[in-house]
Formats: C-alpha cells, sequence, structure tokens
DNA sequence: AAAATTTGTCTATTGATATAGACAACTATA
DNA sequence: TATAGTTGTCTATATCAATAGACAAATTTT
C-alpha cells in the first residue's frame, strides 16, 4: 500500500495475533515483504505493531500453519512466494479462461448436488416460480490443485434436468450449459460484499479460521436475457482479489 | 441466504461474541431477523449458536453499541431499521449519481489534503514519473449525515494544482475535474479486495473495531484512456454492498 | 393475581490472550 | 574465535473470553 497507516486495535473481538497476521499477509500481497526474502526480525515488528515479541511470535506460528512463512533459526523468517491469484469479474466472467496465464490448469469440482424448491429469492433471480424445484450444485473451483472459490449455484430443475451429471463430467459450467443448447452467455448482475469465513468456507477453501471471504452474488443470462443460473461464490481474500474489468 | 449454514469456529483469534455480532448483522442483511422486530430470545440464540448465553449476551451488547439492536427488558431484543446501501460500481462510477433514489442527500468531504511525491505503484497508474509530486486527498463519502466510504486519492500534481480547493468547495469529485476541462471520464480498472478495518477507518466511518471493510483500488481515465486519477477506496461490508453492473 | 417469558446483574471458574524477562540454540560476521 | 543478531523455549503474571448457575426486574400471558 503507500503508507496507510492501519494500525493495531484492542478489545475488538479480533485477538492481537490475528490482527498482525493479517497486516504481514497484506504486507506480502502489497510487496512490502518481499517474497523469498527474510522479515523484520520478530523485536522489530513487535516495535512496529506496539505489541509484545511473543504476541508477533504467535502471529508468526498461524501464518507458518498456513505455509506462508518458514522459520530458520539463528537466520530468520523468510517469507514463501504466494502471488494473490486476479480474479476477473465482468459481463463475460468465466472461472476457468479468466484464470489463464495465471495457472496452469483449473478446473471446477462438483462437492454435491440436490434438489430443493425455490425461495423467494431464488425464484426472483431465475424468474420461475417460488417453490418450483431447483437444482443445487456445490463446487470448489481449483487451480493448479489448490481450492480458490466456493459457490453455491441454482439452476432452474425443470430446464436444466441433469445439469449436475455434466457438471460432474465436464468440470465446467460453460461447458455444461452447452449441453441444454446455450452456447454463450452473460452475467447480468454481480452483488458484492465480505464476511468471515464459514465452517463449509474453512474446509473447502482450505482456510484457517478467522479468515476472511469475499462473497459474490451473480445472475447469468442468456444473450436474450433469460435467466439461467443464480450463484453464491466465496474467495479467500487472502488469496484472491476480484479485477473488476470495465465493459467486459 | 439460502440456509448455507455458517458455523461458528472456536480458538481462531476471533473472539465468539465478534463471529456471532457478524452472524445476527447477516441474519438481519439477509431477513433471517426482521426489522422492527424481535431477535429470538437470547437462551434460543445460545442454543442456535452452541454457545453460553452470556456469550450471546456479549455479541448483543456489541450490536447494541453500534446502533443495530435496542434491548427491553422483559419484552425482548429489537432489530432496528438498517438497509445496507447498493453502490453500483462500473464504467461510469460516480459517487452521488450511484446513491440516488437511496439517499435524499450525499457529499465528499474533504479531511485531509497533501502533495508528496509518487510510489512506483500511483507512478505507474497515472503514467507519470516515480517521485514525480501527486496530490493525495484523503475523503469521507456521507449520505444523509452517515458515513458510507473512507477514500485515499492521488492526482498528478502538475496538471491538477489545487484540485483540493475544488473538491473543498464543491464535494464532488465529478465537479472538481470539471474546472480542470474534464467534462467526462471512465473507470478503466477496479481490483476488490477486503480486511479488517483499520484505526483510520474504524474512526472516519464510525465503525467498532473487527469490523470489516470492502477495499477498491481504481484507476479512472479521460474518454482517450489518459489515467487521471487513482483512488483507494474502503466501505463497511455491514453498511454496503457493491453492486457491479454490466457493460455500465 | 399468578405464572411464564425475557432481559439484567451478580459470583465463580476455566482457558485463551498478552505482557515481561531470562536464557538457550543457531547463524552470520568481524 | 569471539561477538552480535536472530529464533526457540521456559516461567510468571494479569487481563480477556467463555462457561455455569442463581436470582432480580420487567413484561406479557393465563
Amino acid at each position: 500500500m503507500t503508507g496507510l497507516a492501519s494500525s493495531i486495535e484492542r478489545r475488538n473481538g479480533v485477538s492481537l495475533w490475528r490482527q498482525i497476521a493479517d497486516r504481514i499477509l497484506q504486507g506480502i500481497a502489497s510487496g512490502d515483504f518481499a517474497e523469498n526474502a527474510a522479515l523484520p526480525p520478530e523485536i522489530a515488528l513487535a516495535e512496529r505493531y506496539g505489541v509484545n515479541r511473543h504476541t508477533v511470535r504467535s502471529a508468526i506460528a498461524a501464518l507458518v500453519q498456513e505455509g506462508v512463512l518458514r522459520p530458520e533459526q539463528g537466520r530468520g523468517t523468510f517469507v514463501l512466494s504466494r502471488k494473490r491469484l486476479s480474479y476477473p469479474i465482468g459481463a463475460r466472467t468465466r472461472f476457468s479462461t479468466g484464470l489463464q496465464g495465471q495457472t496452469s490448469e483449473r478446473h471446477i469440482a462438483l462437492l454435491s448436488s440436490s434438489t430443493e424448491p425455490a425461495s423467494r429469492r431464488i425464484a426472483e433471480a431465475l424468474g420461475i416460480a417460488r417453490g418450483a424445484a431447483v437444482i443445487r450444485l456445490e463446487t470448489r473451483g481449483e487451480a493448479d490443485g489448490h481450492a480458490v472459490s466456493r459457490a453455491t449455484t441454482w439452476f432452474d430443475a425443470k430446464r436444466f434436468a441433469g445439469i449436475e451429471m455434466a457438471m460432474a463430467e465436464t468440470g465446467s459450467i460453460t461447458a455444461s450449459l452447452k449441453r441444454f443448447g446455450i452456447n454463450d452467455y452473460l452475467r447480468q448482475s454481480t452483488v458484492l460484499s465480505a464476511r468471515h469465513a464459514d465452517a463449509d468456507d474453512l474446509a473447502a477453501l482450505d482456510l484457517q479460521p478467522g479468515a476472511i471471504v469475499l462473497v459474490t452474488v451473480a445472475v447469468n443470462v442468456t444473450l436474450d436475457g433469460q435467466p439461467i443460473q443464480f450463484a453464491e461464490s466465496r474467495f479467500p481474500a487472502e488469496r484472491v482479489e476480484l479485477r473488476l474489468s470495465a465493459g467486459d
């Protein structure tokens, strides 16, 4: 960042070591702490953040657990390479093509699927009757073997009967929709928010408790504006940033 | 939401009461807890979240402090009305026009301004030499007297000398740029992330410690693609959601 | 009026969080 | 080979976070 002084807060329900771990992660993402180089010594960090050395050690221990840092006794604590993926969002958002160039392999794993009655929210988004059957897919986006997103997706069960099989086979929403005669689609709307990861996110995204996830709620439509898909996706904020491409 | 079960995590550096306070806020935002109605009783909430009643009380106390809930002895704890603002983001993102219809009044308050040498990141974004003078504005977006955003903005000091005075007078970026002959501009790129609010955000946005902010980093350009503005904005996630408008 | 429900207050106990200081173990450098 | 710098381990203490139970105070229902 650019000298935006963010300070440590006490008695806010978030422990100091968790806040400092977050700051170190930010520092790595912003380039303040170079990759493959040593962090400042623990005493210097403690001074910088205004806490005890042991508190810094707790933060470092958490990041070592996450695989971000590697301590070496007598030498220092080293930053392992860990670039944040930049996930593009726009009218033509596609999971696989969006990450091209940043990863060598990516696909969507189907965790589970079920059929359920549409809630009011989903019925409105998909333009179907409330209570009508919808197929719900729980998926995880993976790139180079690492989880980068966790999504819950709903389709009209009448129109897309069996789409869960197509997803399991192809590992791609785009490819699955082709089987139903949809060769192109657009993202109609995206609403963005953020929250702490819940237990499901933690497990599916291989996160440490307390991590923050970016949440997108999106509706995809056919070229003539017919809604076909409603999805809520969660991205780990420490590993993924969302890049909004103008008019894309 | 739609029955996406998010659970409470222990020993993660985030206290249970903070997590439960966040869940209650989510519940209000998603409609699980209706506005102007009573929450479930403390004992029921404790059971639902699997914690002690006193822990629930700590969470409620924090939200009472934030002005979200009002307890009444013997009757219940009531949800005050509190809609999240929906802030649109797209190629034509403007603070004031974006919130039209949701608020009756809005403007940007200039907190401070300074001139400083451009860091590498800002120089690249603005297409100027590293170390060249840039004007930095610290601003707060306000709607109906409530803080809804906190931004740090950089302009080329040579081209936009005195823009801080225009901002102070007009309370609008769009109006200020007009004084420099720029009648229209586009948002070239937006990068989105999320983190815990720092001390500055907490004070400027009137947040409680531990709150989450959505962070956008954006570059605005003239119609012919010349970069004119680099900005980092922070939005309180509990009060604002970002709505991405396709092709807008 | 009585009972049931709900929030408010108090005491007590346990474990996690944070600070403080001392020293050991290891590495790099003068 | 010293010496300085850095991480690792230990003890001790104070505060915060969470649980547990009991009962008071206020409101609503029976």
